[in-house]
DNA sequence: CGCTGTCCTTGACCTTGGTCAAGCGGACCC
DNA sequence: GGGTCCGCTTGACCAAGGTCAAGGACAGCG
């Protein structure tokens, strides 16, 4: 049974990190001026290019951050679910939008103008310092994506597999069994590739003994090797 | 005739947009935490992967920051200047450096310790204000390198082309002149790409009757094609 | 039950771009 | 003058990976 939206909006808006430390009344204003808006599975949330003057918590649902190069291949840069805010940086900024968002699921947003986060950002020190520290592993993320777009599809899926192991990895009687995420498709393009490349990169990881792939479940059969290709040492 | 060393310093930190906004004080205060080092062209600032518990500032000089694939490529992010900050996000994030820094000239670096630059976010309202500023734009811009990634090589030089002659383009009687501000060599390594394939694109460009080539100046002959394909339009 | 759609895999092909090697012009230096 | 770097260009080659087409596994559904 779901909270009245009220207070669903308001837990929502407690949770962001983006003004961790703000106070409540703060937090209560924030609510007053958000929007709520929905979007089905797919869903255009903004296009890359177009101003931000507004941007948006998630209160349900999750939504792609990705950028569709001309030949219509995508390249997603990240996921984000509830609680998470959406294109702010490019609010803060005062720039157009560096990517394009859709929905990944059935998502319900709170849209907050532009003004409210800068208002925030004078009337409440704590916020300021949580919205520093946020950017900045924000811009040190970027550069790591970044680099990992110079190494081979395999080493790519294997720095995949490496940090997804460290942070979700299960020990059981066979070895260690990472879940992939997603569906292998949306994988493929997290990893900047197709599925078609994807799958050989799987392939080439199994006969090379290094892992055994079941469904969306992968068995790690050689964590070194792992670790050595995905932190872009060559094979 | 240079200033005496202190006052350069002092100027240079005045002149740093980072804390844009602070008092006199504070710039004083962090003056005195500063340690001048001095590196020969080519020398090694910083290390991809080392703790980050410092920071500097440019004096004289300018600073490359890169990624050194496994193979020994390079991609350059990006070149800093006398007075802009280096390493300022690893230490604000206190995360590891996520590229390698290297004098790109010879260059004077005044290092602040990490600490210096979180007391001044406490102490001064106004420097919040203008980090996050920084930061924000910072963010946008490394999705910009991202996405300019997916693009072919010579649409990346179109790319940096176009944006060069928007912001130092100069009309001659014969078209639109534009410098290429660096060393052919070095614009391969912006475009993460090495000089063999970077004079293929300006050739392609030039059998296209975009630009014609004349050592490292370009008369643009097609504008419009340019923003084009500059943009990620297929060609 | 088969039909259809979705996701994944595999094989054949071809484009992009990196590598290696050679050559060329300019700058600097005996 | 003649070296000899160094930066740039060009050609020949090759590997990575994207595209296209075909087929398999599996779910949901009539």
């Amino acid at each position: 049974m779901p909270a009245k939206p009220r207070d669903e909006l308001l837990d929502t808006l407690r949770a962001c990190r983006l003004w961790r430390g703000a106070t409540e009344a703060a937090i209560a204003e924030l609510a007053r001026h958000a929007r709520i808006e929905r979007f089905t599975r797919g869903g255009v949330i903004a296009t890359e290019g177009e101003q931000a003057d507004r941007f948006a918590v998630i209160v349900t649902g999750k939504v792609k951050v990705l950028h569709v190069a001309p030949d219509g291949r995508e390249l997603t840069f990240e996921t984000l679910e509830a609680t998470e805010p959406v294109a702010a940086v490019a609010a803060l900024a005062g720039a157009r939008q560096p990517a394009s968002i859709r929905a990944a699921t059935d998502v319900t947003l709170a849209w907050l103008p532009r003004a409210s986060l800068l208002e925030l950002i004078e009337s409440q020190p704590a916020v300021s310092r949580a919205m520093i520290a946020d950017l900045a592993r924000r811009v040190v993320n970027f550069t790591a994506v970044a680099t990992a777009l110079s190494l081979d599809v395999p080493s790519r899926l294997a720095g995949y597999l490496f940090q997804r192991a460290l942070s979700q990895g299960v020990a059981t009687t066979e070895g260690l069994s990472v879940e992939i995420g997603m569906s292998k498709t949306e994988l493929a393009s997290s990893l900047g590739t197709v599925p078609e490349t994807l799958s050989r990169a799987f392939a080439r990881l199994r006969d090379d003994g290094v892992l055994e792939v079941r469904g969306n479940e992968v068995l790690v059969r050689d964590f070194s090797t792992l670790a050595r290709l995905g932190s872009g040492e060559a094979d």
